[in-house]
DNA sequence: TCTTTTCGCTACCAGACGTAGCGTATATGT
DNA sequence: ACATATACGCTACGTCTGGTAGCGAAAAGA
């Protein structure tokens, strides 16, 4: 899921800018954090970015897709660490979750675009597999790593497993993001380690059965 | 921040038809469950109700204005229950909160709100005293039944009870909406059962200090 | 130079929000 | 009963937006 479009790999003609695409994309990202999806027109995504309307749809198909890679794009340099304990591990990524959740035009454009997704299921799919299942392939990542070091028991089985984390993404990502988004309050250093600990506890416990 | 509308409270001439308040509000619940907001239109909610689209404008200020108010209405009747055990208590107010956030006109309508609150100020005070606090009210409400019952230990200071409620509601109420609105996964009752599970756990520890 | 593709521009369409004006219906106050 | 003031339905309209079509010019490779 790079950045840009939607676009023939020719070697013919005359090559697209490709300055442009980050143009189109700044320029979606700060107008939607100013006026909102309902205030956000192509025509004016058109102007601040310096070209034609037609530009836009030459790259891409609709107005929906164009905001979904807007806001996709910040997400592509979370990365799970590997810094020698699951704690650790943990504290850094939501570190960087919680610092890319604080900037105002990523909380604008990550409703704005999570909200138009309840309108559209194809667009809910493009949502998924560009920001959502990402996302939780960090955990699964991050959930190995924990494994190979022996803190956490290795599987038993790949549906529990699945499942497990999907239990931890939605329990991780969820509570930044109802923290930050919702109740609108920074996740300062305290706060990450606090949950840290809340989570770390029954990790252990959960990939063996009911404790 | 009642149900309705936008009128001023004269005794002079005609009296607005209550009822058309509520036709408009129910039709505007109706149709955006089946169309999504996307589908759901001005005109086709004045049809659906049996009234002029002007009534509509004179009612409401906005299409947004309208969809909020006929969803604010949802979140009411979610309350605390007291069923003898946290667990049962959490498990209780995750199940009729994930029923409540499985609702499509209840997704498009929260999601879209919160969208509108990153830009207005104004806004984000009025989600935060209608809809946040209330649900972090039955967080406090939940935790002093538990301590009742001698299931948590009694609070140490005010100030950390406040940081242990905060930090187990943007975690419950965090996950729930990640996984329903976000992984787009139902909160199935075996999920609720693991979740909990997992959160009981550090849950007595937590007030006492770190493990 | 010739070809291919990009790009900007103008013009255009369909649909949705939101408004204006008019006539009529329904309440209160005297 | 009468005047007054408001609600209501209806039709028509203005405006904006998403998205498309066609044209000529610019920029690259062959």
């Amino acid at each position: 899921m790079a950045v840009p479009t939607d676009a023939p790999a020719r070697a013919k003609g005359r090559p697209r800018n490709a300055a442009t695409d980050h143009a189109i994309l700044e320029a979606t990202r700060s107008l939607l954090a100013e006026l909102g999806w309902g205030g956000l027109t192509m025509s004016h995504v058109a102007q601040r970015a310096g070209v034609a309307k037609t530009t836009l749809y030459r790259r891409w198909p609709s107005k929906n897709e164009l905001v979904v890679d807007a806001v996709a794009v910040l997400f592509d340099d979370l990365e799970m660490t590997d810094l020698g304990s699951l704690r650790a591990d943990i504290e850094a990524v939501v570190q960087r979750f919680a610092a890319l959740l604080s900037r105002p035009e990523t909380q604008a454009a990550m409703l704005a675009l999570f909200a138009e997704g309840t309108r559209d299921p194809l667009l809910r799919g493009r949502i998924r597999e560009s920001i959502v299942d990402p996302q939780k392939r960090l955990v699964h990542q991050g959930r190995a790593n924990a494994q190979a070091r022996g803190e956490l028991p290795p599987d038993v089985d790949e549906a529990t497993a699945d499942q497990e984390v999907d239990i931890i993404f939605d329990t991780i990502a969820g509570a930044v993001e109802h923290r930050i988004l919702v109740s609108g309050q920074p996740a300062c250093e305290e706060w990450i380690s606090r949950f840290t600990t809340l989570l770390l506890a029954p990790l252990a416990a959960l990939s063996t059965g009911r404790p």
